[in-house]
This record gives structure tokens, C-alpha cells and sequence, in this order.
DNA sequence: GAGGCTCTGTGATAATTATCACTTACTGCC
DNA sequence: GGCAGTAAGTGATAATTATCACAGAGCCTC
């Protein structure tokens, strides 16, 4: 059963409007004055639930999204129901693909699921294209958002492509370990499998053989890292 | 031996002066005037051999090609020689990875190889940024770039992540075939094995069990997709 | 036509990963 | 406590891929 993330959609929370202060202590020095009024005036802010899923293959993308805080993940889906984890979203980070898809009008190739309680800005896709052209700081923003997703591509295909699945399986749960910034976190071995394009029982396996290490202490839905 | 490539380091060929009549039969409607006047003045027009390699991780890098005709095959290395396929640049293509380091003086983390004689013109780094303010079609072109190599890196993954090695030759073997223009080519079995992440006898093997099934035909340094 | 080089074929075997079919364990809820 | 539902553990077995160790083939050169 790979469906498990659809039936954690809960629905977004809190949106509100945004005000110059709040953007400006956010962004100041990222984004120009001018860009940051606008985007108090069109932006929306989003408090997203973890397991929320912000995006699915085949839909339609009309906003990009600019992430404040929490994390979001970024999976590839093949036709038969496969997930394999291209990369994280964090802190002031942006979706390359949304951007690739606003700018063409093209639909998501890609499934995005919040890892945790999110809080990001939701600018409008019209806006995305006009601004490239209007602030040189959002033009860098954007050639920046895709030289870190590619870079970002790059690292998941060394991953996919050198390593083994023990190895890759250690650093899927380092990096968690880090994105919740404590040792222990809540996941299943049904979603690790998930994002390492495997089955179930091949990740309980080494998950044990990583336990008998002495590398992790695994329980019900959670996993602690030594 | 994972090193046949560089053995093959011929000499690039073929220096010349870019007059404008010649640029604007290739880039007419893609670029405009001004902008292929300065192509004209700082651009390098080369022919690049069969096997040349272009770029190599760790080299800087201090212009962005654009091909013009031919392919040029971008391969990612991992650190004890192992390589995978990216992708290929054919026709109008340039380089995501050579624009992302030019623009932030960054090394190479890509192998580029001329899969066939190629002929190209080489931006010097310094226009590449300033143009991206200058023209908005030379901007267009750089986000179509990234865009493009953006989804063939996706591409990759989902070969590499969801496919087994059998159907992955396959798929190369076809589109080695439709860049060449004709069903046989020249290829050893190594280095197919280089661009798949995986071992010579693997492929011999996988290529045997092809031809087996009436789907190659195999020779030395010769493949025949039928 | 005899070496020498690279490329290819292949047996034997191991390591890795995938699949099927269960069992067992944990949690929440009535 | 009993039941339902999800998560995890595990044996058996298969499929896939990797490695090692050669043998033979094709081709160039002297």
C-alpha cells in the first residue's frame, strides 16, 4: 500500500493577510521594498499540516510556493504507484518545478507532502513571470531556487545511482534526524520505503540489521538515531 | 577500466570568427539583433571531435556552450570512478551545469563528452551574466535552459530509480540509435556499462540476452538495433 | 603470421534487492 | 478485555545485479 500519504490530506490552515513588517523582517535584504509591498499585497501566508499533500502529479500549479519555515518533501511517482525522494524544501527555499510549470503553464511531475508543520507564502503564478522582469532581487531568487534544486537533483542521483540501500537508508534517517533537529522521529517503514523506491520489508531488514549495529533503537512509528 | 574516455582526448578543432549573417541563420527569431551582434564579438565558434572531453568535475569553468549541431553527453561521476548518464545536449541545447557555475564561479561536478562531432559556440562567463539583464531573450534562453535540463535530470531519475537494467539498455541502445540518425553504432560494451552505473559483464550479458531475443545484433565495437 | 592490445563471452559464485505469505506486536476504541 | 486496524518481523525463495577469473575473438603492427 503506497497511498498511505493521501489519507493524512488534511486541510490548510490559518491563512491570513500579510504585513509589511512581518515581510520585511523575513526577507529584509533578500527581496527589495517595492517587491516586499507587493507581496504583502498578493502573497498568501499558509500554516500547512504535516502529511498535508500540497501537490500531486498531474495537477495544475497556479502559485509558488516560498517556504518560512518547517519542511517540505519533493517526490518523484513513476506510473505504477513508486515514489523515490528528490529533496527537501527548508527555509526561504522555493519549488523548482513549480516555477518550470508557472512559467509554462505545465502540469506537476512531482508529488509535494508536508514533513512537518509548515509555514510558507503562496505567491500567485501571473506574478512569478512579471516580477522575473520587474525586481532584479526576484530574478536572482528564482536563477538561485533553480541552481539549488538542481544541485539538489544532482545529490539525490548519487545517491540513487552509487549507493546501496543500507547507506542510503542511514542518510534518509540523518537527514531527518536533522530536518526535526532531535534523534528521534516519527516515521514508518512504509514511508522510508516510499522515498527510497523500495518495499516494506526490504527496509524493516535493514532497519533490524542497523538496530543489531547499534546505529538506531526503532520502535512503533518511530525511529531513534545513535 | 572506467578510463577509455580519456584516452580519447583529441584536440579541438576549428577556431573561427562568427560573422553575423551565419549567426542569425541559426538563431533567427531565438535571439535578438544586438544581442547576436555581441555573440558575433566575444562568441568562439569550435568543432568539437568525436570522444573530446569538454569539462571534467573540478574543473572551472569559464564559458557556456551552445551547441549547434551534434551531441554532447553529460555524465555524473561518483568519487571511485563510477559514472551515470544524465542526459544528452543536442541541437540549440546548452548546459544547466556550466551556466550554474559560471554564474556562481563554481567548479564542475559533471563530465562533458562530444558524443559525435560537434560544432558549438562558447560564451565567455562575464556575458552570460550580463546578458541575463541585457536581453530578455538571452533571459528566456537561460531559463529554458535550466527548465529543460531541469526535466531531463528528472528523466534520469526515473530511469535509474524505476527501471531495471535490461530496460534501461534498451532505452539507451534507442536513443543512441535515433542520435546517430541510423540503426547500428559504435559503442563498446564498457562504455555503455559507464553510462548505466554498472559493470561491462552485466552488459555483455544483458546485451547477449538481446540479441538472443532477436532485438541487436552485436559486433565488435558495433551495435545493431533492430 | 606472431605478438600484443582491446573487446567480448562466460562459468562460478556472491551480494543485493524483491516478493510472497504469514505471524506477531502495538494502539485505539467500544 | 476483546476487536479492528495498522505497523513491524521474518522465513522462504526468486530475481537482479555484481565480482572474479579466465578464455577466445578481432584487429593492428611489425
Amino acid at each position: 500500500m503506497r497511498t498511505a500519504l493521501l489519507i493524512k490530506n488534511t486541510p490548510i490552515a490559518n491563512f491570513m493577510q500579510l504585513d509589511i513588517e512581518f515581510l520585511h523582517s523575513r526577507f529584509n535584504g533578500l527581496f527589495e521594498l517595492n517587491l516586499l509591498k507587493e507581496l504583502g499585497q498578493v502573497g498568501t501566508y499558509m500554516e500547512i499540516e504535516e502529511g498535508h499533500v500540497l501537490m500531486r502529479p498531474g495537477a495544475y500549479i497556479r502559485s509558488v510556493p516560498i517556504i518560512l519555515s518547517g519542511s517540505i518533501k519533493i517526490l518523484r511517482s513513476d506510473t505504477d504507484g513508486r515514489e523515490a525522494l528528490l529533496y527537501y524544501l527548508g527555509g526561504m527555499d522555493s519549488c523548482a518545478m513549480s516555477l518550470t510549470c508557472c512559467l509554462n503553464r505545465r502540469k506537476s511531475e512531482i508529488t509535494a507532502v508536508a514533513e512537518e508543520k509548515t509555514k510558507l507564502i503562496s505567491v500567485p503564478v501571473e506574478k512569478v513571470e512579471e516580477w522575473v522582469s520587474k525586481y532584479s532581487s526576484w530574478k536572482q531568487f528564482v536563477f538561485a531556487t533553480y541552481q539549488k534544486r538542481f544541485d539538489d537533483l544532482l545529490g539525490a542521483i548519487d545517491q540513487i545511482a552509487f549507493r546501496k540501500l543500507d547507506e542510503r537508508l542511514l542518510s534518509l534517517l540523518q537527514r531527518k534526524s536533522k530536518q526535526c533537529g532531535c534523534s528521534v522521529f516519527t516515521v514508518t517503514h512504509e514511508e522510508i520505503a516510499g522515498e527510497l523506491a523500495t518495499s516494506r520489508e526490504v527496509i524493516s531488514r535493514l532497519l533490524k540489521q542497523l538496530e543489531k549495529l547499534g546505529r538506531v533503537k526503532l520502535s512503533r512509528n518511530k525511529i531513534e538515531l545513535m
